[in-house]
Order: C-alpha cells, then sequence, then structure tokens
DNA sequence: TCGCAGCGATACGTCAACGTTTCACATCGT
DNA sequence: ACGATGTGAAACGTTGACGTATCGCTGCGA
C-alpha cells in the first residue's frame, strides 16, 4: 500500500487512464454510443483490451467517466460586457462549440444514450444544466439590471436561445451562424 | 405478372408490410437505432426473418422505408383563429407530440442516425422541414397581416420556438408542458 | 380448382465483440 | 538493486446477429 498521495500515483496507471478516456470520447464522437466498442477504444489508444476491464467494468461505465473527467465548464471570458452583449457573446460561443467540434459530434451520441440508460441520462442532464447555468444567471442579472423586461422568464428564454442552436444543429442542415448570435438575443429579449 | 393493380396487390404483402414496417418503428422508439435487429423487428411482427430479407436489404432501408411510410403531415386544425393563438395551438400540439409518444421516442434515435447515415440525415432533416413549414407559414401570415411586428424573421423565430421545446424534451428532465406553449409565444413573439 | 407465390419457421456457417486468462516485459516505488 | 505491479498482446470459448437456404403450409388469383 503506498503512503496515498493523491488518489493514483502511479504514473502508469494516470497515463493509461488519460489516453483511454481520450479514446473513449473520440470513439463516442465518431461512431456513436451504438458501435462504440471496448475493443475499439483500445485500439484507438493503443492499449491493452485488458488494461481497460482492469479499470472500468464495462463501455458505459467507461464513457461516464470520460465525461466526468472531460466536465469542464468551457464558459468564456465575458469580461464585464452589457448584459446584451454578454448574452450575444456567450450564444456566439456556444454555438461555435456546438457547430463544430468532437464535442458536438457526442451530443447526439449522449442524447441517444440519455434516452435509453438512466446514468447516460443523469449525466447529460446535470451537464447541461450546469452549462445553461450561466445564461440563466445573466439574465437574471439583466432583469435586476432594467436592461431586460421584467415579464422575461430566465428559464423558458434560456430555453429559446439554446433551442435555437441545438434545434437548427440537430434538426436541419443548417447550424446556427455563430455571427447571429446577437439577432437571437434580439429575437428573444426584445 | 398481374393486371398491376396499384403497387401491390397481394393482400399478404401488403399485410406483412405494415406489421413489419410498425414493428420496425416500435423496436426504434424502444431500444433505439444501435440496438435494433433485424431479428428481433422480426420476432415483434411475429414474421419469419426471411420475409423482411425478402422485401429489404438491410436495417437501414427498412427503417429508412418505415419513417417515409408513417410520414404524415400531423398538423392539427387551425380553424380560422387569430395567428398568435393559431401559433400557440400547434405549438402546444408539437409539445404534446414531443413529450410523450412512440414518435417521440423516436427522436433521439433520428437524430444519432442522422449523425451517422447521410440517408438517414436526409429523411430527418427534410421531414423536420416540412413539419415547421406550416409555423414559418403563420408568422408569415402575422407579419403581413401587422399582428407580428417586421423585425421578425420567421425562421430563426420559429428555431427558437420550436427549438425550445425540442431542447427541453432531449436536455433536461423537464419536458415544456404544452400549456406553456403560448408563454412561449408572447415570449418570442412579443 | 389448382398451381404458384409468399408465408413463418428453423438450421446453418460466419463474423464481431464479449469478458477472461495468460504471458513476458517495462516501469514503478522503496 | 529489486520485488511488486501495471502493461500490451494474444488466445480462448461464448454469445448474438448476420444473411442465406430450405422446409412444408396457406391462401391467393386466374
Amino acid at each position: 500500500m503506498s503512503a496515498g498521495a493523491g488518489r493514483e500515483s502511479d504514473p502508469r496507471v494516470e497515463r493509461s487512464r488519460r489516453v483511454i478516456l481520450t479514446a473513449a470520447v473520440g470513439e463516442l464522437a465518431d461512431v456513436g454510443y451504438g458501435r462504440v466498442t471496448i475493443e475499439s477504444i483500445a485500439t484507438r489508444a493503443g492499449v491493452g483490451k485488458s488494461t481497460i476491464y482492469r479499470h472500468w467494468p464495462d463501455k458505459l461505465a467507461l464513457i461516464a467517466d470520460a465525461f466526468e473527467t472531460f466536465h469542464e465548464r468551457m464558459v468564456p471570458d465575458l469580461g464585464d460586457l452589457p448584459v446584451r452583449d454578454a448574452i450575444a457573446v456567450l450564444l456566439g460561443h456556444v454555438a461555435e462549440v456546438v457547430v463544430d467540434s468532437t464535442f458536438s459530434r457526442c451530443i447526439p451520441a449522449l442524447i441517444e444514450g440519455a434516452e435509453r440508460d438512466q446514468r447516460v441520462r443523469e449525466f447529460h442532464h446535470r451537464y447541461s444544466a450546469e452549462r445553461r447555468q450561466a445564461l440563466i444567471e445573466l439574465i437574471n442579472g439583466g432583469i435586476r439590471e432594467g436592461q431586460i423586461k421584467q415579464s422575461v422568464d430566465p428559464e423558458l428564454a434560456t430555453s429559446a436561445l439554446l433551442g435555437a442552436i441545438f434545434y437548427r444543429r440537430l434538426m436541419t442542415s443548417e447550424p446556427l451562424d455563430p455571427a447571429d448570435a446577437s439577432r437571437l438575443v434580439d429575437l428573444v429579449l426584445a
């Protein structure tokens, strides 16, 4: 038993953990949840299958762990812009990520996974909730400062703003141009 | 060769086609695209595997065919309500369908399928486009009649309205209550 | 009526992924 | 230095779905 320096001390474990989790997200983005295989992750990571089974009981646990691990906030620096501008910047940032990124290509996989599996659902909903919290708070601040009408329901407005971005990405062949974010703000928070 | 009474004349073919397509959609809703099996569809339909392979080359063709076939318009009767009310009724209807229906449970499967396969994507986007066209036209009408501000971009507003409904369904644990549809209209088309 | 066509069932070989086990080797901490 | 431990590779039997082929049966339509 080691002296317990942190959660893991053997750098071999940390390294393989890192490459495996990265490969897992890459595979998820590339082929979707249904077609991800422990073997394909192992190959992509340049790792033996046994190394994966040694640390995770199954595919779901591995992918859930991967998302927990890469669970960064990714909120852009908004400086102290006026509320409306800050919201437009935030939405532009979201639109950029949603339009094209590894993360973006995982969204359909997460949506589908969430529909079939409770653990994926819990992660997916929590992750979404945390990311939209920043927007809700911006809107609340704008209402307090009188820059946004009091009649606006921050939760509903957030659904409309983020919803428009995701709708375009998932249901149409024309994702929202990040440059249009401010038009979206004008529309919903007019 | 038959006299060609319509596309198919043998009632056995029509019957098996119908039960197979129905079972395909049911399976898709229940287990998602990745876990749908020709064998599971055959069992659910009470049909031999060979009957399916006789008519479709593979799973994708079958599921695409199923959606083409069940491609109903499903637009509610809007009578001649004032535009804002008509939009609220339409959105309430969409919200109801999206919150809970067999079709609704296929949405994640379609989104995921669309991400990985061009044929599914084409269907999914076309289907979505057709369904949102009614809303775009309602908004256009409202603008023409002066009941909606000229500055509103019908396409963008449609993304925000439908997007809010889908966002709630797909990314949160609290789907939009259909009764809130009119609040949504007030927010976006204020 | 009666032959043909489509049916459901079942068996088949193939393949891919499963999860386990074994092994020699590299790298760790002490 | 060295024993302990994690590693990548490979082989294994098992499972589940693939797509094909072959039944005897049913019920269609001419």
